[in-house]
DNA sequence: TAAGATTTGTTCGTATGTATC
DNA sequence: GGATACATACGAACAAATCTT
């Protein structure tokens, strides 16, 4: 497991506890819901006080690796970490970048397709079902800026559950992060411009194409459609002249 | 900024008080280096007691947006999230996975070529010969299963420092991530199988010829080499037989 | 329901370490 | 080197949560 520090930082005290427990997890082979041993128990074997033990056990909750809960059969277990609190760490990392519409949309513009394509064909009904779901709570075209917002959150709701629906786990992983940043951008933003119908209607195309196509099973169309769809989004981000990175966060 | 938790899990002391800090530092926009009230003062400011103010510390350290220095002129400080830690953190939640190569190979045929491509005629010739340099370092084909290992670090090395030039940061942000956890997963690996000759020999001549696109700028070439690579570098992951997810981690 | 047991959660006071002037 | 200002570490006492009987 990775320690997260520069290996040539001399660590404290609380934090080598947390390498030390972490090793505990790695070398024990431990599986997520294993458990570990107690307080006490880590303060016999570490001789390092209370407070101490405590704040390594903060360190690697922050990481998600770990959870507690007191009382008799409680204490500490090994977690796998949700792919929530991975995105929560990592969008930590971009509200200090300031990343460009262009940035996000280059990597966009290459995944999604790809991800399009692999799901052809091999979604269940109801999957189906929720995705038109999310399309049809906005079937006209956003009047306002408020409306305007709502559709776009919507819209990447609908790429968020394509990546949810994934098998590849970590081009999910990849386009949920995206999909997670772009809508807290969207729903902190404070100024918007007029929506654009013209745009929104060629977007709207894209999604209702690309439901037909996953449908089908036919990959090719879901790529080229998802193409498509990936130079609209940019062109109808990039009117809203949003700029993404800081105070994209909650 | 990201909370971490589910925002319906009722958050303990330390983990309110870090959020609490974490609302400082958004709310006041402070940015890194930034100092925030000392130990005492937050103390004061929330009323809990000293160990629960450390806890949140911790909390706030190991997700990196935070150091803390003791002495005169010490005290807390806002940190700008280091790439290295992120990609740590997020190592914590893949540990758990299992990635497949081809999982992990989908994602690079789709993002390296493009990393390639943008790269075309814009490096310094020093970039150029740091990345030379790091090629020549293994001239010959490797003979052993030791050699081969190091073979594979220095091509993944070559990988992470176009990832470190990249011009797009959350592009550039990926792939490096991906050359670590394949660096990784490469170096704590104690299986391998006899080196095959012809695939590194292939491999080899690719990144000869990505150079060589990449010094004369030629963007379609280096796009068109780098898909080429990938698709090399993929087919001897395989013939390695390895086993990407866990154990891949330090 | 209530009491007791177990384990983590929180507080406080004190002492020590560390960097600056 | 001494004074100062800060974080770091310790440990004892008590609170809260939650399981068992």
């Amino acid at each position: 497991m990775a320690n997260g520090e520069g290996s040539s930082a001399r660590l404290r005290r609380p934090a080598q506890v947390a390498e030390a427990i972490k090793s505990l997890i790695v070398e024990g082979g431990l599986r997520a819901g294993d458990r570990l041993p107690t307080e006490a128990e880590l303060i016999d074997r570490f001789q390092k006080a209370k407070s101490t033990v405590r704040e390594a056990m903060r360190i690697l909750e922050a990481q998600g690796i770990v959870t507690t809960r007191s009382g008799p059969g409680g204490g500490t277990f090994v977690a796998a970490v949700s792919s929530e609190r991975a995105s929560a760490l990592l969008a930590n990392y971009f509200y200090f970048q300031n990343l460009s519409i262009e940035e996000v949309y280059e990597v966009r513009r290459a995944l999604e397709p790809e991800l399009a394509a692999s799901l052809a064909g091999r979604l269940t009904d109801l999957q189906l079902d929720d995705l038109e779901a999310i399309l049809e709570r906005y079937p006209a075209a956003p009047k306002t800026a408020e409306e305007e917002r709502e559709h776009h959150v919507a819209s990447l709701r609908f790429h968020g559950k394509l990546a949810e629906i994934a098998d590849n786990q970590l081009l999910g992983f990849i386009i949920g992060f995206i999909a997670k940043i772009l809508t807290d951008l969207t729903v902190y933003r404070h100024l918007y411009k007029a929506p654009n119908e013209a745009l929104w209607r060629e977007g709207r195309e894209h999604q209702r194409a690309l439901l037909a196509a996953l449908r089908s099973g036919n990959a090719r169309a879901a790529r080229q459609v998802m193409r498509s769809h990936m130079t609209t989004a940019q062109r109808l981000m990039e009117a809203q002249a949003a700029e993404v990175g800081k105070r994209f966060i909650a």
